[in-house]
DNA sequence: ATCGGTACCTGCACGC
DNA sequence: TGCGTGCAGGTACCGA
């Protein structure tokens, strides 16, 4: 589910818990917890206080008081949310002075994970989309030789773009999913680049897309589906000339285009 | 060193 | 009603 602007939003939703101390981290579920066992994060964790909350790509990432790392992945399906009670896909509970935060996620794909130093996963990630230049990146487009659907989804191009954005990017910038990353020049290059900002920048706007169950950390739904032009929109009319919008997979992913709009 | 394919999970919508 | 199939915002790992 979460993508940048999905996360960005959970982010700024969590701003409650910034200074607050952790009184309590109960984890039920340990496939989502990786390295380490429960008993000794929970040590580790407890006492603690949170210092800041920062999005990089689609990790969120807490630094602690007195050193170390809570690094959190939503995966598909993951959920932190702020007074809630727990349910059936309830991995982790952490209990704050004034809050309670939940870790939910019904397809497990999320993670969380503790580190003393910065996360090796999150440091191996590309740089954000919103904060690139255009000129590093058309760089970094040249370096790779594959569809573009599969670059725009590679998180070491840059770091945040999934599936919805990488789609409704692609459609505003008349690219085909398919095309090849030689065959798109400087100038389709800048189209991209402003697509991908756009979209990402109308979405954190909206607070996301709520698909099917996103919601932030209050749980408020986003809106920004409403605005998708292409993403889940097979056999619809295209929003700029009718012709029907088709799916193929590229990269075992489903991508949604229009045929006539978007070339290879 | 880069790639593309696969595995990891649950829930839902659909056709029979 | 139940069962099988396909599909869903993700990353990590494997082998070519």
């Amino acid at each position: 589910m979460p993508e940048l602007p999905e996360v960005e939003t959970v982010v700024r939703s969590l701003a409650p818990i910034a200074g607050q101390r952790i009184l309590n981290a109960e984890f039920r579920n340990l496939r989502i917890l990786r390295g380490g066992d429960p008993e000794r994060l929970s040590a580790r964790l407890e006492g603690r206080r949170i210092l800041a909350i920062q999005r990089y790509g689609k990790f969120i990432v807490t630094s602690m008081e007195g050193g170390g790392y809570l690094t959190i992945h939503l995966g598909m399906t993951g959920r932190l949310l702020l007074g809630a009670d727990p349910g059936k896909h309830t991995h982790a509970i952490f209990t704050f002075d004034r809050a309670t935060l939940l870790f939910d996620d019904s397809r497990q794909f999320g993670s969380v994970e503790f580190s003393e130093d910065f996360p090796r996963r999150v440091a191996r990630l590309g740089p954000e989309p919103l904060e690139i230049p255009f000129d590093q990146f058309a760089c970094a487009l040249q370096r790779h030789k594959t569809r573009i659907k599969s670059l725009l989804l590679n998180q070491t191009f840059v770091r945040g773009v999934g599936n919805i954005y990488a789609d409704e990017a692609l459609f505003r910038a008349g690219i085909h999913p398919q095309a090849l990353t030689q065959r798109i020049g400087r100038a389709r290059a800048r189209k991209l680049y402003d697509a991908i900002v756009a979209v990402l920048t109308e979405a954190i706007a909206a607070g996301g897309s709520s698909i099917s169950d996103y919601v932030d950390a209050e749980g408020r739904q986003g809106f920004f589906q409403i605005s998708h032009r292409v993403y889940q929109r097979t056999g619809q009319p295209c929003t700029a000339c009718l012709t029907p919008i088709r799916r193929v997979i590229v990269t075992q992913r489903s991508s949604h285009f229009c045929p006539l709009c978007q070339k290879r």
